[in-house]
RNA sequence: GGCGGCGUACCCAAGUGGCUAAGGGAGAGGUCUGCAAAACCUUUAUGCAGCGGUUCAAAUCCGCUCGCCGCCUCCA
C-alpha cells in the first residue's frame, strides 16, 4: 500500500521496519480543555488507518499519547480554581466520551507525559552530555545549530528562520530557535526533580520518551495534525535522533485542517466547536461520515449543511438496508431472474478489491465511500426488477455482506437501521414514541382499507409534521425519521 | 518575506498521463404508487481557475498569471 509522507514529500509505497507489524505513535491531545471537530478529525483518521491496517493482516501497535503536564493547564487549574490534575483528568474523561461515541477506539498503549517523567530525564541528560543541550538557569535547551538535519520535515532553512524569527526574546537561549528540553519551575508550580533543579518536561519531549519507550528507536508512523510538522514534530526528530544516532520513524503523515469560511478552525480564533456541541445536533455517526467524506489531507470546511448531506447519506444506507432485509424476508419460491443480475454480480466480484485498492492508495476513503455508494445504487436498481428464487437471495445476502464487512474498516454503517432511527429520533428530539407512531399506523392502516384516503392522508401529514415519514410497502408500512 | 498546499458541475467531493471526468446533495422531468415516500431512470462539466508549453495523448507533467488557504507563535 502506498502512503503520503511528510518527510519525502511524497507518495511511497509502505513498507514496515519488521515484516508484518506497524508501530504507529500519534499525537494525541493536551488535556486542558474539551475536544472539537478538529480534534475529532485527527482522532478518527488515526483510527481508520489502523483499523485499514490491521484488516489487512498487519500486527498492529498503536501508541497514542496525552500531554497532561503543560501551561496551558496549569492556566486552566488556576481559572478553574482546581489542581492540574484534577484539570487533566476531567478532560482526559471528557476526551474518551467523545472518542466512545465517534468509535474512535482506545490506542493499545496510552501513555501520559508525567508517567514518563525518569525517561524524559534520562534523554535530556544524554542530550547535554553529547553536546546538544546545555543547561541555563535550571533549564535546559536543545541547541539546534548542532544538529544538521534540523528543517528536514517541515523543509525550513535555520538561516531563514532565523531571520524571520518570531519568537520571544529569552537572552537564556543561545539561539532563538533553541527549544526548552526542561523547564525550570517557579514557585507554586508543579515540578519534579531533576539534575537541573525542580522543573517539569518541555513539550516535545514527551513524545519523544514515550514512543522510545513504547516503540523503539525506529517505528514505523507517527502522525499528528498538519500544524504539529512545526515546530513540534521538527523538534521530536532532532532530539530523538540527536539522542539515538539512529532514523527516528519511517513515514510522517499528518491530516488536514477543518475550516470555517474558509480559515482553520482553532482556539485561539475562537471559531471552533465542540464534538459534544455537534453530537447534540447530529448523531456521532454522521460526524465520522463527514470527516471520512473527504481525503485525510485535504481541509474540510465545516458546515451544518455538509453534516446535514452526510446525515441523508447514511439514511441512504439504512433505508437499503431495510430493503435488504424486506427482500430476504419475502417469499423467494419462484426463480426470477432480474436484467440487471449481470451488472451487479460483476460489481460485488470487483467491490472487495476496489475497496482494499482505495485505502490502500493513502487511506482513500472519500473514494472507499464512493464505491460503497455505487453498489448500493445497482443493489437497489437490482432489486427493483423484482427478482425471486435462490440466485437472488445469493446475490442480495452477498452484497449486504460485503457492505457491512467495510463497517469493520471505516467504523460507519454497523448498527441496525433501528438504531439509526432511534439515534434520529433522539437527536432530532422527536416528540413520539414507537409506539406511538406504530399506533398511528395502525389505525391509518384501518383508513385505508376503509378507501377513507382523506384519513389516511391525514395521519400520515401529521405524523410528517413531526418528522416521520411514512413509506407504503407490499408487506406493510414502514416509518422512518425525516431527514434532513 | 521564507516554505508548503489548494482552485474539478448549482453545492460537497474522488480522479494526478490514455476507455463515456467516481460518488453524495440540490434542481428539473419521468417510471412506480390510491396519493405519497423510498427506489430507479433521464437531465445539470466537449470540459477540470486563466494563459502558454512538453507529449501521439494532460484535469493529471512544466512555466507564468490570478484567486484562496496553511505553517513560520500555542494549536489536531
Amino acid at each position: 500500500m502506498k502512503i503520503y509522507n511528510t518527510l519525502t514529500g511524497k507518495k511511497e509505497e509502505f513498507t514496515p521496519v519488521e515484516p508484518g507489524m506497524v508501530k504507529m505513535y500519534a499525537c494525541g491531545v493536551t488535556v486542558y480543555d474539551h475536544c472539537h471537530i478538529g480534534h475529532a478529525r485527527s482522532a478518527v483518521v488515526f483510527d481508520v488507518m489502523r483499523r485499514h491496517m490491521k484488516y489487512k493482516g498487519y500486527v498492529f501497535t498503536y501508541v497514542r499519547n496525552f500531554t497532561d503536564i503543560d501551561d496551558k493547564i496549569i492556566n486552566r487549574a488556576k481559572q478553574e480554581g482546581i489542581s492540574w490534575k484534577e484539570v487533566a483528568e476531567k478532560y482526559t474523561d471528557s476526551y474518551y466520551r467523545d472518542m466512545d461515541s465517534l468509535g474512535v477506539g482506545r490506542a493499545d498503549i496510552e501513555p501520559k507525559a508525567t508517567e514518563h517523567i525518569a525517561e524524559i530525564i534520562a534523554i535530556v541528560r544524554g542530550l547535554v552530555e553529547k553536546g546538544y543541550a546545555y543547561e541555563a538557569d535550571g533549564s535546559v535547551y536543545f541547541e539546534v545549530s548542532r544538529f544538521a538535519d534540523y528543517g528536514k520535515l517541515s523543509k525550513r532553512d535555520l538561516d531563514d528562520m532565523m531571520a524571520g524569527a518570531r519568537v520571544e526574546v529569552n537572552e537564556r537561549k543561545r539561539n532563538p530557535m533553541d527549544f526548552a528540553l526542561w523547564k525550570a519551575s517557579r514557585e507554586g508550580e508543579p515540578s519534579w526533580d531533576s539534575p537541573w533543579g525542580p522543573g517539569r518536561p518541555g513539550w516535545h519531549i514527551e513524545c519523544s520518551a514515550m514512543s522510545l519507550r513504547h516503540l523503539g528507536e525506529t517505528f514505523d508512523i507517527h502522525g499528528g495534525g498538519a500544524d504539529l510538522i512545526f515546530p513540534h514534530h521538527e523538534n521530536e526528530i532532532a532530539q530523538t535522533e540527536a539522542f539515538t544516532g539512529k532514523p527516528f520513524v519511517k513515514y510522517w503523515v499528518h491530516n488536514g485542517f477543518i475550516t470555517v469560511d474558509k480559515e482553520k478552525m482553532s482556539k485561539s480564533l475562537g471559531n471552533f466547536f465542540t464534538i459534544q456541541e455537534i453530537i447534540g445536533k447530529f448523531d456521532a455517526e454522521v460526524v465520522r461520515f463527514f470527516l471520512l467524506s473527504t481525503h485525510y489531507r485535504s481541509p474540510i470546511e465545516f458546515s451544518d449543511e455538509q453534516l446535514r448531506e452526510a446525515e441523508t447519506s447514511i439514511d441512504r444506507y439504512y433505508t437499503t438496508v431495510i430493503r435488504i432485509r424486506d427482500f430476504l424476508g419475502a417469499d423467494q419460491t419462484k426463480e426470477k431472474a432480474a436484467a440487471d443480475e449481470k451488472a451487479l454480480e460483476e460489481l460485488l466480484d470487483k467491490f472487495r478489491d476496489r475497496f482494499t485498492e482505495a485505502m490502500d492508495d493513502d487511506f482513500n476513503t472519500a473514494l472507499a465511500i464512493g464505491i460503497i455508494f455505487e453498489t448500493i445504487r445497482t443493489l437497489n436498481k437490482y432489486m427493483d426488477g423484482r427478482p425471486s428464487g435462490r440466485k437472488a437471495v445469493t446475490l442480495v445476502t452477498r452484497a449486504d455482506a460485503l457492505l457491512r464487512e467495510t463497517g469493520t474498516v471505516l467504523n460507519i454503517f454497523n448498527r441496525t437501521p433501528e438504531e439509526w432511527y432511534r439515534a434520529l429520533m433522539s437527536v432530532k428530539q422527536i416528540g413520539l414514541t414507537e409506539d406511538d407512531i406504530r399506533e398511528q399506523i395502525r389505525l391509518r392502516q384501518a383508513a385505508r382499507e376503509a378507501r377513507d384516503w382523506a384519513a389516511a392522508d391525514r395521519i400520515r401529514k401529521e405524523l410528517e409534521e413531526q418528522g416521520i415519514i411514512l413509506e407504503d410497502k407490499k408487506i406493510g408500512t414502514g416509518w422512518k425519521v425525516r431527514v434532513p
